[in-house]
DNA sequence: CGGTATCCTCTACGATACTG
DNA sequence: CAGTATCGTAGAGGATACCG
């Protein structure tokens, strides 16, 4: 599925694209649905976690790809970034109250899975 | 996002994958987050849709993608397909209590959606 | 009508190496 | 540690034409 963050037309920061589906579902899904996204997220609700240890916790997904989703789920405001300290530089990401919104909306999908073993 | 469902051996009938991730909700997105599939099923879940009535319907997906999609649905019990009649040929689709069942769970997803215009 | 077949593009994703 | 750079590949997804 496609990336829902672009540079801007000098590469500079990053822009969120809409979303124009008319399906809200679909939109739902294409905001929330992207590899591994619902899985970061899930790791941050409790407890800021630190990047390499996020990646690690997520076994399976490369580095660039925990980026690369961080700064999405940064972008839509679900997830915040704080630096505790550079050199040696030491950063932590949390679920925001709007992230812990989304994954709370996730739930019945969470038990619906597990209840029929999928 | 990679496909569900594959060939066998000899590229007969075609297989479900099994999602081996351990969180459910990321188990639970590749399972419906495919691009047009909660659409799809959604429009089926009142009334059997036919083919091309479909494919109108999900105003921007080709007609391979809403095949694809269909198959998929179908491998996974959550649409029933019915051939009404040979030449001229007619079929329609419907989603099954399973199929529903997704969607009842995706329902607060969609209200979600909607509350914070996303 | 309900699909397939073909072709093509694009980019998501992964592996690895590297840097401040 | 927290990323970025680079490179490579598979396959998702689209356009179009065709078929029984």
């Amino acid at each position: 599925m496609k990336s829902l963050i672009k540079s801007d037309t000098k590469g500079r920061k990053k822009v969120l694209e809409p979303c124009l589906e008319p399906c809200p579902i679909e939109r739902g899904m294409r905001l929330l649905g992207a590899k591994w996204k619902a899985s970061i997220l899930w790791h941050l609700k409790d407890q800021p976690v630190r990047f390499n240890d996020l990646a690690r916790m997520i076994g399976g997904a490369s580095k660039k790809m925990v980026d690369q989703r961080l700064k999405e789920l940064e972008a839509q405001k679900m997830v915040k970034r704080t630096v505790l300290s550079e050199r040696p530089i030491a950063v932590v990401y949390q679920a925001t109250d709007f992230g812990k919104s989304a994954l709370s909306v996730l739930e019945p999908l969470l038990k619906w899975t597990e209840k029929h073993h999928l």
